[in-house]
DNA sequence: TAGATTGTTAATCGATTAACAATC
DNA sequence: TAGATTGTTAATCGATTAACAATC
């Protein structure tokens, strides 16, 4: 196996430079140098040439990096040149509001079910879709091509219901739950733990205040 | 300056620690080792050690840490011991998914106020709570205490809110939108970017599709 | 006391930064 | 061609893991 190895550092910067270079091209700038994008970025040159070219040479010696170019090849690395189909699983307060996010669709992410157990949101629209039964969740998975559920169930549920969503052949999850889910290695998850960052958050604050840490980088 | 330094991978990992032991303290574990934890949260026991005396020992040799004591140690780092009020600065919809998620308040994060822009919003109620029109925000801050300010605006007026919100006396920003807010250094910025996420993982979906990047840890 | 397990030092590993030759 | 800036190797820094003495 030839595979290259990219680091999880490198991957967690790849969207942040993505959302840069967006509001560059938005701008439109034609040409950005590694040392005028890590004044903007606040990181160094030495990192961006070097995240880059994990991936291949994306620039041009005495000219520095085409935006529309560069934009374009992360966006590949990224996976947004496809489609991907989502499913939310949980239409409760959170799941609502990721099915009317504006963002998502505009990254080529589409809602195409939401799924809830309770009563009372089963038959309602989220954005135009309709909520169904948690009970046909595996079916419609299998009948579409999922390729990514969210799930946005409380924590005692979400366990459970990742195992189905794995076994209905899904493989990437995005989990919202406040549980670490464990599956196979054959399928990705990335957490959004809110409550975990808001701690976070509270840790620096209280840190700051009582100056009894020295936390940052 | 004697300030004990605490690094970002550290800090990052005090809320995981603190959810796995209010787990165990749920079904009434009495003690831990470093081992056991090791085991149930996939890290290598040595790290776990290390971790916990950057803060100071709380374990006893021989025995390993009591679940209870670790639990409200951690607690106390994290500044969940005391009472933080928070404003919404948004109430669209992740603002209004934040105000009804019931995990904050069960912290002692407590929603006080509500703001937006939006004249169909201002006035109505979002968990008991009433939208007050993004004018009185300033005043409200100064008026009352607020330890965190959730900004859910969307991208082009978050920088514009965080200055009046940090101008107001507001020392913790907890940003939802996909902009790297530009504040004093006598200010805390914890950034939630949903979209960075969602893109993390359509990368380890892709790369684990197409086998071209080994991406994992 | 003997066994267990921490707290902590030392060794290893990985990620970041610096430097510079290659080249547009 | 000369100047600019990348791509890449080497040096540094920091974080993780291993090992073990301290001690409950």
């Amino acid at each position: 196996m030839s595979e290259k190895y990219i680091s999880k550092a490198v991957i967690g910067r790849l969207p942040r430079y993505y959302r840069y270079l967006g509001e560059l091209l938005e701008n439109d700038e034609e040409r950005i140098s590694s040392e005028e994008l890590s004044k903007l970025m606040k990181v160094t040159a030495s990192q961006i040439r070097q995240d880059f070219n994990n991936f291949g040479g994306f620039g041009q010696q005495g000219y520095g990096y085409n935006v529309k170019y560069l934009y374009g090849e992360i966006g590949k690395i990224l996976g947004v040149e496809q489609k991907h189909n989502v499913i939310l699983v949980g239409a409760g307060n959170l799941g609502s509001a990721l099915a009317k996010y504006p963002s998502f669709p505009k990254r080529g992410f589409t809602i195409s079910g939401i799924f809830d157990v309770n009563p009372d949101v089963i038959g309602k629209t989220l954005n135009g879709i309709m909520v169904r039964p948690m009970d046909e969740m595996e079916e419609f998975i299998v009948n579409n091509v999922i390729d990514i559920a969210a799930i946005t169930v409380p924590r005692d549920e979400a366990q459970t219901l990742a195992e189905k969503i794995v076994n209905a052949g899904v493989k990437a999850i995005w989990n919202f739950s406040p549980v670490d889910l464990n599956v196979g290695d054959d399928v990705v998850v990335e957490n959004v733990h809110m409550t975990d960052s808001l701690l976070k958050l509270s840790f620096n604050l209280a840190a700051m205040k009582s100056g009894k840490w020295d936390y940052r980088i």
